[in-house]
DNA sequence: TAAATATATGAGAAATTTTTCATATCATGA
DNA sequence: TCATGATATGAAAAATTTCTCATATATTTA
């Protein structure tokens, strides 16, 4: 099932709803970060940092750069930044409870 | 592994990546639409549409209106809107070949 | 060049999500 | 109130995604 707009909208927020790409997206919001520091943020082996990392990167939310044996990731543009942004207004102002919404919502 | 801003994020995320929730929505920027309707429209039985108008309803991304044995469904709000722009512009800078993006990215 | 450190990768197991199928509910009109 | 049309729901099967474990690669330093 694939359709226009949608079809890219589906690549790029599945690469998102997850959370440990979430979580590392939230890291780099702060400052670029090795994969080291992931693993001691997110307390995630680092198998699991590193197979989440690739999804992000191939979909241009973040980028990366060598320094020695590190690869530092940062953040690639502000697509992010926008992101969180709409689904702070959106859970305050149609989802207050966080994802424990009431079972209806009706006009 | 539930965490701050990224939970919120992931139950938000997790709810639009899906291919038939996603043609729903698109298809509600354009006019409100009843279930039948939205069946003839993604060629998608019933059930599949019911189902997956929950997720939808739950998290305020639309709302529903009865009218007689029909329900009409619309958008709620602009949250969507603004998500496709997002999407839009971020594919066009960082992902152009739209989900079938090269391997790596580096500044 | 061998060892050590940092990170990536592949494959299978485990967990989650989607889809289908059968059935339930609810409003309307005969 | 019965039949019909519109939509919702529950449970199990099917499909997809995530996670883990073992191993590979690349860079630096001794």
């Amino acid at each position: 099932m694939k359709r226009g707009l949608s079809q890219t909208c589906y690549v790029f927020f599945s690469v998102i709803s997850n959370p440990t790409r979430l979580a590392i997206l939230e890291g780099l919001l702060g400052q670029p970060m090795n994969v080291s520091q992931m693993i001691e943020r997110l307390k995630q082996n680092q198998s699991m940092i590193s197979h989440n990392l690739r999804p992000l990167l191939r979909c241009g939310f973040i980028k990366v750069e060598r320094r020695g044996k590190e690869r530092i990731y940062s953040l690639n543009g502000d697509t992010v930044e926008h992101l969180f942004k709409i689904v702070e207004n959106h859970s305050r102002k149609y989802c207050p409870t966080m994802g424990v919404c009431p079972q209806r919502r009706t006009k």
